[in-house]
DNA sequence: CCCCCAATAATTTGATCAAATTCCTTGATC
DNA sequence: GATCAAGGAATTTGATCAAATTATTGGGGG
């Protein structure tokens, strides 16, 4: 009867050390301590212990030889590696997620764009850095490809604290909102113009941190 | 005076868990119980624990929903995306070592890929996945692309427990052999045909694991 | 056929041990 | 007499284990 099993502890920790890198309240560079997440996540050592290992294994957190962990901090080679992965692996998941697209669904996609769009005009960074990462997985979840995912995720987790630099800038300086030919692509049932979207607007994002690693800003 | 540092228990447990799962020894769709580790490899349960936790989160094993944790079985959908994932990212990693490559190095992997003809020749199998992956790793190790790295590490992860299925045959089949030219590519320090030959491998490979799967061998 | 109970295994905690960093003291040198 | 460096406690943090708790499964009775 009871359909919801209760969720373990270990993964609740997870989820939320992730979404304290993914979503900015960490910094790069920050080191991460078992004992101090104990202490704010109220969580027991073992729980927290294997979110830590998870993350690390997933490249949102760095090892650094004497047993600490930190968030690591965007280079040139790693941002290099980041682009030439997510500009392979997320076309083909929107592609791939095409097929499974109804118009009801499109309508919840555009919503979480207005989410994404209002977070920009207000320069709230926290919630762009959440709603434009909820507008990109609900399309990739579509998809079905369970492989490509955990990589587009691992690839999230190693880019998504470097585009805290980026709200305020895009729509500031008049850039084409590709969200917006995403959304169009997927009216129209063009699987190639939506992949075609969804890359400018990862080589768009990538473009704007290059800017910002190359002027020292991050 | 001590250069080598203690290598932590976990770690130690996590390289064996690893090995076991990539080069044989645990069969796709066997389930992997803590306790079982424990008594098997004679650590304690946290150790085994973040072993399971960082090898789940690398896509070598997959939680079953009821906490319980198997290694994956090969299916078609699953082996089209790790195909995919790998003919783009393996490629990149060979081009990018070609650079690194001396003569010297290349002696070495020539040595490797001995190893894996002689394997090859006695139908040992579990030889046979070792020294594959050494081969291939040896070189992508030379490209110092770290993020590109994790992801060939998990791709194989994924797809080297399949490959036990072709040992012996493409020896015997008179395919190509293409690690051959892939060392011709090196010495000619020609990057494309050496990305070109690592590209063909990889696809000889998926091509033999997919036929095995049609035929009900997996 | 359904429900309850026992067995099995995973989860979680707290304690204990080991390693690494920090900071302070001490001594030598300028 | 002041400054800097080296050495060594003290503190912080990580690693490991063993015991207690909780969930799931499979079997036996109603």
């Amino acid at each position: 009867m009871n359909d919801s099993r209760k969720i373990p502890t270990h993964e609740v920790t997870y989820a939320r050390l992730r979404d304290m890198i993914l979503f900015g309240v960490l910094e790069p560079g920050q080191p991460v301590t078992i004992q101090g997440l104990v202490a704010d996540l109220g969580a027991g050592m073992t729980p927290v212990r294997e979110a830590i290992r998870r993350l690390t294994a997933e490249g949102a957190l760095l090892p650094q030889g004497n047993r600490r962990v930190t968030v690591p901090q965007m280079t040139g080679a790693i941002l290099d590696q980041v682009a030439f992965a997510r500009l392979t692996v997320e076309p083909k998941l929107a592609e791939l997620a095409c097929a499974a697209l109804t118009p009801q669904v499109i309508d919840r996609l555009a919503a979480v764009d207005q989410r994404v769009n209002r977070a920009i005009a207000a320069g709230e960074i926290s919630a762009y850095l959440e709603a434009n990462h909820a507008f990109h997985f609900a399309l990739y979840d579509l998809s079905g490809a369970a492989v490509l995912l955990d990589m587009a995720r691992s690839l999230w987790l190693r880019f998504g604290p470097a585009l805290r630099v980026v709200s305020g800038r895009s729509g500031a300086l008049g850039l084409p909102d590709l969200h917006a030919e995403a959304l169009a692509a997927m009216r129209a049932g063009d699987a190639g113009a939506l992949a075609g979207a969804v890359q400018r607007d990862i080589a768009q994002g990538v473009a704007l941190v290059r800017a910002a690693l190359e002027q020292g800003a991050i």
